[in-house]
RNA sequence: GGCCCGUUGGUGAAGCGGUUCAACACACCAGCCUUUCACGCUGGCAUGCAGGGGUUCGAAUCCCCUACGGGUCACCA
């Protein structure tokens, strides 16, 4: 049997963490088996469908490089790929299920269930279909049918006996069939429910396991129900644990906490396979050997994956490891690829662009100084988008000096330190990294002050702060004039 | 409230009845490297595995109860 998996999401929105993991899950599991990963579109709450939901969802798939094999823009031997596209499948289905009584016609409206759950829940017990249409009569029912009285299509649930299925997750999984109600296949402008839709879908599509977040683990008795009432075989099921916010609650689409949409990050520069593999990391784990490492390539985890390795409690989503992952990914970039992609945010960076101008830097030579700049913070840049605030250090007219640097300003050398040091540099035949290390170098000899005596007077000077990159590459970049012009201000100002 | 699911440090987690079982990673702290900074490296960080009962020669690992947390109870998905 070949193993065939999907994602079925519904175009409401940006692809969230949420999702995108859910996705990898089923993506990871499908290339391991060798069988094919499906993306279809679950559009039958046509009232929150959004325009342009899906065109966004495929670009953060194609994005994170999650390719499928079958869905609703490539096409596919099951397709089409949209529950809309689809109705004229479930049409039979639901024909037959009413036929053989399995189903039946629900004329109440919906303000008389609402006043009966609201009635339920006063008197504190569970809100639940009372099954009143159930028992109509054929002739009543056919007269209301006859008058185009608008109704819905519900399941009829019957029987004592529990509703069992296996989780590879969780293990043996029983409900009790009382428990569920007849609830409702298709509404009452025609269209099925989710719960119908997805598993005829799964049905005709030959899913064969259905890996998808534990909110669905209570819908998937009603799910059991109705392959068993289609005659399909039952898929396998993996209710992979939630993603938490820092409060330990499901994520809401408007919790602002926390940053949840792929899109997101991908303005924000992360690297693709960083988001994947800190996602996979959430609620997985590789066993064995690999226990001990946290960076995987999307292929590596393909081939560690495996469902029994899903952990079963919630996992708190936690954005400073995620920035950890990205970073890794950012120094392992060679410098030619990373440039590239770090200098789309260097370009709208009005800040640069000016001091690229006003250091008449422009064609080649920008893009030299792009590249130095990409180069000094490689190491320091947890997100390229970090370029911008990092890059700063460079490009603003007058720097702040912070209380450490201050601190450092006050010591009794620094005035001496300062004075040769800006003599050196002038004598300098050129302004380049190599020199400036003479420099440096000249001025220990000349005053006797070395390490941070030395260092940190000149980089606090400098740069207002005592962190910071390389301080020959960072003196470079800063451009003589500016160097020279804040040793001065410091001079007078500062010291004394 | 009913029904499900879960509970190892601030976070992600390893562990799947017994030779250090409380790994590893993030964060944090300390030190080293660097003539400065960052990267990096090294070390520290749960006397206890929600609590209480069992089972067993022996339990984080099996069973029960309690507590707490979460999910779900729509003509949403």
């Amino acid at each position: 049997m070949t193993v065939r998996v999907r994602f079925a999401p519904s175009p409401t929105g940006h692809l969230h963490i949420g999702g995108a993991r859910t996705a990898l899950f089923n993506y990871l599991f499908a290339k391991k088996m060798g069988g094919s990963y499906i993306l279809r579109i679950e559009d039958t709450d046509t009232s929150r469908n959004k325009a342009d939901a899906e065109e966004k969802l495929i670009r953060a798939f194609r994005w994170l490089g999650l390719d499928w094999d079958e869905g609703p823009d490539v096409g596919g031997k099951y397709g089409p790929y949209r529950s809309m596209e689809r109705l004229n499948s479930y049409q039979p289905y639901l024909d037959k299920l009413v036929a053989e009584g399995k189903a039946y016609p629900c004329f109440c409206t919906k303000e008389e269930l609402e006043a009966e759950r609201e009635a339920a829940q006063q008197k504190a017990q569970t809100p639940r279909y009372s099954g009143k249409c159930r028992h109509l009569s054929k002739e009543e029912r056919q007269a209301k049918i006859d008058a185009n009285v608008p109704h819905t299509i519900r399941f009829a649930v019957s029987g004592n006996d529990e509703i069992t299925f296996q989780d590879h997750i969780r293990g043996d999984m029983s409900f009790q069939r009382a428990d569920i109600e007849d609830f409702v296949i298709c509404k009452s402008d025609g269209v099925p429910t989710y719960h119908f839709a997805v598993t005829i879908d799964d049905a005709l599509m030959e899913i064969t396991h259905v890996i998808r977040g534990e909110e669905h683990l209570s819908n998937t008795p009603k799910h059991v129900l109705l392959f068993e009432a289609i005659g399909y075989p039952i898929p396998e099921f993996a209710h992979i644990p939630l993603i938490l916010n820092e409060n330990g609650k499901k994520l809401s689409k408007r919790d602002e906490t926390i940053l949840q949409f792929i899109e997101q990050y991908h303005d924000l520069g992360y690297l693709p396979d960083a988001v994947n593999n800190y996602l996979a990391l959430l609620g997985w784990s590789p066993g064995g050997e690999y226990i001990e490492e946290e960076i995987f390539s999307l292929d590596k985890l393909v081939e560690l994956f495996s469902l029994d390795r899903i952990n079963k409690a919630g996992a708190i989503f936690n954005q400073e490891k995620l920035m950890w992952v990205n970073s890794q990914y950012i120094k392992a970039t060679e410098l030619d690829k990373l440039v590239e992609l770090t200098k789309p945010y260097l370009d709208e960076d009005a800040e640069y662009q000016l001091y690229l101008k006003q250091n008449e830097l422009s064609g080649e030579q920008a893009e030299e100084r792009t590249r130095e700049l990409v180069a000094l913070f490689q190491t320091a840049m947890y997100q390229l988008s970090d370029i911008q605030s990092l890059s700063k250090l460079f490009t603003v007219k007058e720097t702040k000096y912070d209380d450490e640097a201050n601190q450092v300003l006050q010591q009794e050398q620094v005035s001496e330190v300062l004075a040769s040091f800006a003599k050196k540099i002038e004598e300098l035949r050129a302004y380049t990294p190599a020199e400036i290390k003479k420099a440096l170098k000249a001025v220990q000899k000349e005053t006797g002050f070395k390490g941070k005596q030395l260092f940190m007077p000149i980089r606090a000077t400098a740069t207002g702060q005592v962190h910071g990159p390389d301080l020959n590459q960072t003196l470079y970049l800063l451009g003589k004039e500016k160097v020279l012009a804040r040793i001065d201000h410091v001079q007078k100002q500062v010291v004394s």
